[in-house]
RNA sequence: GCCCCCAUCGUCCAGCGGUCUAGGACUCCGCCCUUUCAAGGCGGCAACAGGGAUUCGAAUUCCCUUGGGGGCACCA
């Protein structure tokens, strides 16, 4: 049997981190065994989905490289992917289970319905609806035919159980009266979410369902639905949802929980996705930085941990550091430069870019987000504005005037301009004021940089170049002696 | 309240009956390197939730307790 399986989001939101993680799974699983990869729009509520989050989605899962086979945007033997486009099959299958007696027009009431659940609650029972105020298929013809609204309810055999195989969770059974006579279709129509999701999971001939923890207890239902249609239930798998720091569900107010805003923050994708797949996965080593490569060729359901994940950003932090590390220069530089001119608001000029060619092998060091790169060029653009904190801790200092005045001295004289010419002269600059290379070179790289913390010095002023670097070592001398 | 699931350092993972005085990574703290900041190297702090049971032997199996998570809609 060939895998196939589903993301299914809905476009309710902005594509959120626990989702993206479970499109990884996904992904993985299907890729590491010769699968379809199919992308499904789970828009069966219409009032609270929209294009804008449509778009969030799909931008998401191609920035991370989640490229899907079959689905939104593909097509397919399917089509169409969206479930909003799809309620006449929905009302076909809910009438079809209502013809065949798997299913009933409800016409119970809301104040029924919930005395009902009151009083199961206070007996120490679910609160699950029973079909009790079913009425005679005649009663419901005659109420119909009358054109009173009702929605059509599944109707659970009772007493029973259900007992599925979950791959990460093993064998789950959940007793019919902690299931509900739920609704399939609502009394306007319109398909709920286990409807829609069931009759497409067999539609689509979905093999493996992989999806969050939360949908545990409703596969029941899905399981039902896809029985009464005269299928097999396709095999789940239900991932551990993700936790914020304080062990709650990892929601908003635990920072970003988007993946728009790593998006845009200056994460690199192989790093997210990288720190997504271990959130509940390991390769089974000791080993942290994984290839998508590797995570396809050992990714597995059934190693998937039961427990939740805490999302911990400091360590994605970290990560993304060690990503921006591994890249190239030229990569580094098509990654941050773009981030640059977001933040100066123009494009690069070619001296400038010339300058960032230069220092990006010293700035990828020393970043881990891209967002910092703006920051740590700022020298580089425009003119040097001194960080007071930096002036007053190092300017002040009896040292930093003989410093900044014998490097311009002894820069002025240089032949050629290039780190090895540079850091000599400053060394033997130093050597011939006395000054140890902490106290003599900070105030040059105040002077320089406008800052006492900086990508390393000789490169820097050879980046800059010659004339701008002794201007703003004469700047500095200017205000050292007013 | 009822049902389901889960339980190793603060966090993410390794461990799947003996090799565990429990390993790796993040964070934190030292030291080294060093022109600042990083990066890197070395070292350190830190966990099998508790109690029973099975076994010659349990972090690994079973039960209970406790704790955490999820679910219980004409939301998805």
């Amino acid at each position: 049997m060939t895998v196939r399986v589903r993301f299914a989001p809905s476009p309710t939101g902005y594509l959120h981190v626990g989702n993206a993680r479970a499109a990884l799974y996904n992904f993985l699983y299907a890729r590491g065994r010769d699968g379809v990869f199919i992308l499904r729009g789970d828009d069966t509520d219409r009032a609270r989905s929209n294009d804008e989050f449509r778009r969030d989605i799909l931008d998401g899962l191609g920035w991370l490289g989640l490229d899907w086979d079959e689905g939104i945007e593909h097509g397919g033997p399917h089509e169409p992917y969206y479930q909003s486009r799809r309620f006449d099959r929905y009302r076909e299958v809910a009438a079809a289970l209502a013809a065949a007696g798997s299913a009933y027009h409800c016409f119970a009431t809301e104040e029924q319905l919930e005395a009902f659940r009151a009083e199961a609650r206070a007996a120490g029972r679910t609160p699950a609806y029973d079909g009790r105020f079913r009425v005679s298929d005649d009663e419901a013809r005659r109420r119909l035919d009358a054109g009173e609204a009702a929605p059509i309810r599944f109707a659970v055999p009772r007493p029973a159980a259900t007992t599925f195989r979950d791959l990460v969770r093993e064998e789950v059974t959940f007793d019919h009266d902690q299931v509900d006579d739920f609704v399939i279709l609502r009394s306007d129509g319109s398909p709920t979410y286990h409807l829609a999701s069931a009759v497409d999971d067999v539609d689509f001939e979905i093999s493996h369902v992989v999806r969050g923890e939360d949908l545990l207890s409703s596969t029941p239902k899905h399981i039902l639905i896809a029985a009464a249609m005269g299928a097999g239930a396709p095999t789940y798998a239900h991932l551990p949802l993700l936790m914020g720091p304080d062990g709650r569900k990892l929601s908003k107010r635990h920072g970003d929980t988007s993946l728009r805003a790593y998006r845009l923050g200056g994460y690199l994708p192989e790093a997210v996705v990288n720190y997504l797949a271990l959130l509940g996965w390991s390769p089974g080593d000791d080993v942290t930085i994984v290839s998508m490569d590797e995570m396809i060729s050992g990714f597995d359901l059934a190693d998937v941990n039961k427990n939740p994940a805490v999302f911990d950003v400091e360590k994605l932090e970290w990560m993304n550091g060690v990503y921006i590390r591994s890249l190239d220069d030229d990569e580094f530089v098509r990654r941050a430069r773009p981030v640059v001119e977001a933040h100066v608001g123009r494009p690069l000029t070619g001296e400038e870019a010339a300058r960032l060619d230069m220092m990006a092998p010293h700035l990828k060091e020393r970043t881990r987000l891209l967002a910092e790169v703006p920051g740590q060029v700022g020298f580089l653009l425009g003119d040097v504005d001194h960080d007071e904190r930096s002036w007053n801790s190092v300017m002040t200092k009896p040292e930093a005037g003989v410093a900044v005045a014998a490097a311009n001295r002894v820069l002025e004289g240089l032949e050629s301009w290039d780190v090895d010419a540079i850091e000599a002269a400053l060394r033997s600059m130093l050597e011939a004021e006395g000054l140890s290379a902490r106290k003599g070179l900070q105030p040059v790289r105040v002077a320089v940089t406008g800052s006492s913390v900086s990508p390393p010095l000789f490169e820097s002023l050879e980046a800059l170049g010659r004339e701008v670097s002794l201007a703003r070592l004469a700047v500095a001398l200017d205000r050292l002696d007013d």
